[in-house]
DNA sequence: CAGCTTCATAGCAAAATGCTATAATCGCTA
DNA sequence: TAGCGATTATAGCATTTTGCTATGAAGCTG
C-alpha cells in the first residue's frame, strides 16, 4: 500500500501524507521490503521518483490492497449509517417478480449504496432461511397459522385472490360467468408448495367439481403469464400481481368471485436477529410502497363487476 | 484477510490453517475487528460459521486483499526467479514492427508470465529513455559513433539496406536496372530522425542525383508496405524487414546494390542499470532468434542477382 | 451426559509500527 | 562546482500489534 501511495504521490514524503503517516515510517518499511525482496523497488535519488519495474508490478497490487482497504471502510461506514450495506430478501416467487423486483428497483434509486439479494422459496423454505439467518427478511403470506413468537410479520397486503385470463378472452364477453362455464377450459396450476395451490383446490370445492382440467403447472410468473396470454387458458393469480401486470395488457381479471383466503402479504424477520439499518430501510421502503399501492389495488378491485357462483364469497369492501 | 480465509475454510481453526497461523491469533484479531466495527462479523455456534451480511461484505474486500497479496508474493518470486516480470523494450519504429514484434510473440509462448512492454523510438529517444531508465533495453541501429561507456551494445544483425518495391514492379522486369531508371519512380522517405534517412541521401550522393521524387514519408511500416504495394513509388528498407514481410508477398527487393552503412542492429542497455532476469531472458530470446534467423536471412540476400553504379558496393558475403 | 471438536481467552515474548530528531543525499542554480 | 533547498534515510525510543503455547468455555453428537 505504501509502495502504490509513494508511486502515485511521486515520493515518500508525498506518499506517506496521501496515508497520513510520517515520511520516516514509510521510509522506512519500504526499506525494509527492499531488503526482504533483495532488490531496489525504486531509483534513489529522482524527481520525480522512478519505480523499479519489479516496484511498478508490486505498486500494482499494492493499490489494489488499498482501494479495497478504504472500500472495506466506506463498507463499514455505510453500513453503520444505513447508507450503504447488504440486505438479504427472500420471497415468494410470484410477489417477488411481479412487485418487489420493482421495489428493490426503486429502492435502489433512492439508496444505490444498499446491494440486495433477492432469493426464492415459499413459507417453510422461508423461514428455514430466516433461522439460518440465509435471509434478512422474508417477503410470504401468512394466514391463520402464525409462525411463532420468536416472528415478527408485518401485514402490507391482504390476500386476495382473482381468477386471471387473457385480454379477449371468450369467457370476459359474457356478463355473468357461470362455474360450469370456468370448467369448460384449461387451467394452470401454481408450483407445488405454493399457497395458490390449496386456493385452487378450495375453489373447485366452492364450485363443487371434483377436478379442473390442468394442462400446465409449474412454471414461473412470466412462463405463467405467456401461457395465459397465449391461451384461452385460466388460472388462479393473487389480485396485485395481475394489477402490477396491468400495464402489458396481456392478461386481466375474470369477473368471477372466489373464495378468499384468509391470508395477508407481509413482511418477516426474526425477532432476534440484528437488524442492519439496511434491511430496516428496505422493510421501510417495501411497506411505504405497498402502502401506496394498496389504494390503487383497491380502486382497480371495486371497477370490476363481479359475478360469482353465490353470495357466499363477496369482494371485500 | 483472515475473514476471508475463515469464511472461505468454513471456520477459525481451517482458517487459521489456510493462512498459515494458529487458530488463537485468528480468532483474536477477528475479535479485535468486531469489537472495531462495533457490530458482530458473524454468528457464533454454527457449522458451517455463518458470516453475517457485514461480514459477508468485509470478507468480499479481504478476499480481494488477500489475492493481490498473493499476486504480489508471485510477482517478487516470479522476479527473482525470472519466470515473471516484465521488460520495458524500446526500439526504432520499423524493426519492432516488423521483426521484433514477432519475436515478443513467440517470447511470450515460452514465458507467458512476462509482460512485455513495447515503446518506439529513434536512437537519441532511446538513449534517454535507458538513462530515464523508463525502458530496460532498445533495440537499435547503431554505427561507428558509439553511446559511450556507460552502455553495452550487443550486435545481433548487420545493417544491410535494400531498394523496395512492389512485388511486379516495372523495373523488376530489367536485368540490370540503372541509377537514372531509380530516379524516374517516386520514393517514399522514411520518419524525420530515422537513420535510414540519412541512408537515402548517401544513395542519392552515390547515384549522382541532387534529389528525388520523394512522394510519401513519415508513415509507420504498414502505411509504408501499403503504399509501397499499391504504387510504383520506391523506398530504402533493411533487408532484414522486407524479409520479414516476404510471406506476404506484396513487397520484394529490387535487385540494385545502394552503399551500405556501418551500422549494426543491436541491443542496447546501460551497464548499471538493474538487470532483471526477466529483461535477461527476453534479451536472450531476440539474441538467439535473431541469431537463427541471421542463416536465413543471408540466403534469401544471396539469392539476389545484385546490379549496381559500380563495383563499390558489392553485397556483403 | 460424556466425549469430541471448535472457539475464546491468558500470559508472555518478539516483532512491527509509530513518532521526533537528526544526518545524509540529491538536484538544481549561480 | 559550491552551496542551497528539498527530500530521503537513519537512530532512538515508546507503543502497539502479532505471534505462540496453554488452557478454559461452548457446541454438537451419539
Amino acid at each position: 500500500m505504501q509502495l502504490a501511495a509513494v508511486l502515485d504521490a511521486g515520493g515518500v514524503s508525498e506518499g506517506a501524507a496521501l496515508l497520513g503517516m510520517t515520511q520516516s515510517a514509510v521510509s522506512r518499511s519500504l526499506s525494509m521490503l527492499e531488503a526482504r525482496v533483495g532488490e531496489p523497488l525504486f531509483l534513489r535519488g529522482r524527481r520525480p521518483l522512478q519505480a523499479t519495474t519489479l516496484g511498478t508490478q508490486l505498486a500494482v497490487h499494492g493499490r489494489a490492497i488499498l482501494t479495497a482497504s478504504r472500500r472495506a471502510t466506506d463498507a463499514v461506514q455505510g453500513h453503520l449509517k444505513g447508507t450503504s450495506g447488504m440486505v438479504r430478501v427472500g420471497g415468494v416467487p410470484f410477489f417477488m417478480d411481479a412487485l418487489v423486483s420493482q421495489m428493490i428497483a426503486s429502492f435502489h434509486r433512492d439508496e444505490p449504496e444498499i446491494t440486495v439479494q433477492q432469493s426464492y422459496g415459499n413459507l417453510p423454505d422461508l423461514v428455514s432461511s430466516l433461522d439460518a439467518r440465509l435471509i434478512d427478511i422474508g417477503i410470504v403470506p401468512i394466514g391463520s397459522a402464525h409462525p411463532g413468537g420468536a416472528y415478527e410479520f408485518i401485514d402490507i397486503l391482504p390476500g386476495r385472490n382473482v381468477v386471471a385470463c387473457r385480454t379477449g378472452h371468450p369467457l370476459l364477453k359474457r356478463p355473468h360467468p357461470q362455474a360450469t362455464d370456468l370448467a369448460a377450459f384449461p387451467w394452470i396450476a401454481p408450483l407445488p408448495g405454493s399457497p395458490l395451490l390449496t386456493d385452487l383446490q378450495m375453489i373447485l370445492l366452492s364450485i363443487g367439481l371434483s377436478e379442473l382440467n390442468i394442462r400446465y403447472s409449474g412454471g414461473s410468473l412470466m412462463s405463467v403469464v405467456n401461457f395465459l396470454a397465449d391461451s384461452d387458458a385460466l388460472a388462479v393469480l393473487p389480485f396485485s400481481v395481475l394489477f402490477a401486470l396491468r400495464k402489458d395488457n396481456r392478461v386481466t381479471v375474470l369477473p368471477f368471485a372466489i373464495p378468499q383466503p384468509d391470508r395477508s402479504l407481509g413482511i418477516l424477520r426474526r425477532l432476534d436477529s440484528p437488524r442492519s439499518p439496511a434491511a430496516e430501510r428496505f422493510s421501510q421502503h417495501v411497506i411505504r410502497v405497498f402502502g401506496d399501492l394498496k389504494h390503487t389495488i383497491q380502486r382497480h378491485e371495486n371497477a370490476v363487476a363481479w359475478a360469482g357462483p353465490d353470495e357466499a364469497f363477496p369482494p371485500r369492501p
